[in-house]
DNA sequence: ATATGTTGCGCAAACGATTGCGCACTCGTT
DNA sequence: AACGAGTGCGCAATCGTTTGCGCAACATAT
């Protein structure tokens, strides 16, 4: 049933050359004449000639492979992620290789090995929770097989990185809401063993500071499973009768939010407010439509493909961070309050 | 900066041995003797070699690269799937190689011609909405490489198929409503173009012919974009003033759906019922919860991953069907309304 | 006619790993 | 001592392409 593939000897044989030239003659080179080349083209189409990557690529230092290694598949951020690399990366001439190491550093150890088995041109890398320091991506770096790390990273100086400004992202929207003359606010948090939580608690915490807003540790949510959140929402309920509004760091976060909010029957954004970190397709599908900083899924992935590529063909180490700015989103999610008793009359 | 990789030759010399006695060592031959075997390993270790997987398949017949094709990367499904193929490729040691059609049929045959080039040893594919015959396969099927389609196909007695049985579902669901006394129930269905599609409405067609209720055309909501959605929705409210309850027939939908019914302040149950077939996540954080006909993406994606393996490694070309259960996920957006007049004693 | 250049192609070596075959050597048996 | 059967390894071909070098044939310039 299979058909064999042809191959250059193949052609060669059916035209009494040798498969070099053949070779030349697809690649249209200068030294075959133009009569040889069509006649080998002509060759080729009717054996229906297909070549053979694998074998191009043993020769060449390159494979054109570009892996990528997240450590799951999220409904939020990741597809899109994925959608904005994959462009790029075919535009390109490029194949993307996906992988995931199931939010596991062993996993992630063997498939960064596994991609330099398959002399992968370079490596995109979202870190597993587990991950604290970067020994185990030594393999790639050792074969000079550049990495890029984003979205979740940790600090290093050997790896280029692409992530928002976290710490920003979270004052931001802190501020956001207090310019609205929300004074307790609620922010929901996610695994704080990843930097993208830490840091964008910190910002959090220092728009309270910079504000001299009181801020209580049950205003702080911290969540690992998602099924932490429904306890925590409601003790925050409890501790804070003033409560009006809630920050969430992620989309996942966000749509458990705001059904924890439905559920309750509270009103958005008449009783609490709500904002979001967020790629921009939750917001609208919630309703009321969420007030968020976009943070383009597929933006950053594009712009991390651009940036591995490049590194891949012009052979650059230079080693950089990349900061990508968020854009603020107003939707319906946030009501304006009056501002708090300090010395205001009531009007 | 970059470090040369270490080959077969390398170690040889190393040691004083041959490429060929370092390549069997490695390979726990049993022509090696063992402590010619540990040497090697010694030498390999300390070099740290890493096996050159180019050049081993080049020899080999096969490639351990299975391809995927995908549309696009929704935010519903396609993940999950894509997380239920990865975990089967990678435990079965292949690698996924993941490619967006962007639903262009044109698209569609580069990459699966790109596939082969890659000499990929199977091909996953979610066809295009574009796509209405499977004639750009043709260079898949010569060479004789595996193919599965799944999801989204159409009729074909060439590949094997992995799909739900989109006419039962939507049967089943129009039925699931009509046993809880709902008579006039609106359909939203996707793009008619695609089988998918047309099937589940043609499966809500027939549950209604059963039952011998009326099926207005103003009941059947056809979304090709999903801006589309909101006109036709307001509609149907308008021409159906006994309209109870809403069917949609993928996440996507049901997503929309939901917001609009929370936009113009329905509630749900009480006053809309709410079903869908979904992979299970949104209902979760829709509030309520949606009742649904679940077609599990990590099942769909793993059972078809398996296929795909099955046929790579037993070499067979019979072609089959592959029909996957949904299972009814009873949660709180369906209300039970009395039954319609039909001379029925009130118990 | 000699030197110089150009054109168009073949030869053969790579890329790195695998593997059928052959060969030298050891050991045990008769 | 002769034979047979292992044991442990090397040789070299092979997978399909690419490419540096060489070379013959022919053209052009002295």
């Amino acid at each position: 049933m299979a058909v064999k593939r042809t191959t250059l000897k193949d052609i060669a044989s059916q035209v009494g050359l040798s498969p070099g030239t053949i070779s030349r003659a697809l690649a249209d080179h200068p030294d075959i004449s133009d009569e040889t080349k069509s006649r080998v083209r002509e060759a080729a189409q009717a054996m229906s000639y297909i070549p053979n990557y694998r074998a191009r690529y043993l020769r060449a230092k390159h494979s054109r492979l570009i892996a990528l290694i997240v450590p799951e598949m999220n409904m939020f951020f990741v597809p899109s992620m994925i959608a904005g690399i994959n462009h790029v990366v075919q535009q390109n001439d490029y194949s993307l290789i996906v992988f995931q190491s199931d939010n596991s550093i062993v996993q992630e150890r063997r498939l960064a090995e596994y991609a330099t088995h398959l002399s992968a041109d370079g490596v995109l890398l979202v870190l597993s929770s587990e991950t604290s320091d970067l020994q185990h991506l030594d393999v790639l770096h050792d074969f000079g097989i550049p990495v890029v790390l984003l979205d979740r990273t940790i600090e290093t100086t050997k790896y280029t990185t692409i992530t928002i400004d976290d710490e920003q992202a979270g004052r931001e929207a802190a501020r956001y809401l207090m310019d609205r003359g929300h004074t307790r606010i609620v922010g929901v948090f996610g695994d704080q063993r990843q930097r993208i939580s830490s840091m964008r608690l910190e910002g959090f915490r220092r728009a309270h500071a910079e504000r001299g807003l009181p801020l209580a540790d049950s205003q702080i949510l911290r969540v690992t499973m998602i099924d932490d959140l429904a306890k925590q929402f409601d003790d925050a309920f409890a501790a804070h009768p003033d409560l009006t509004a809630f920050f969430t760091m992620t989309d996942d976060l966000l749509v458990h939010t705001h059904y924890l909010l439905a559920r309750r029957g509270t009103r958005i954004p008449e009783e609490v407010s709500l904002m979001a970190i967020s790629d921009g397709e939750a917001p609208s599908f919630l309703h009321p439509n969420v007030t968020h900083l976009r943070h383009s899924g597929v933006e950053v992935g594009e712009r991390t493909a651009h940036l591995l590529i490049g590194m891949i063909e012009h052979n650059s180490d230079a080693m950089m961070d990349v900061r990508i700015r968020t854009t603020l989103v107003e939707l319906g999610s946030v009501a304006v309050r009056a501002k708090p008793p300090k010395k205001r009359v009531k009007s």
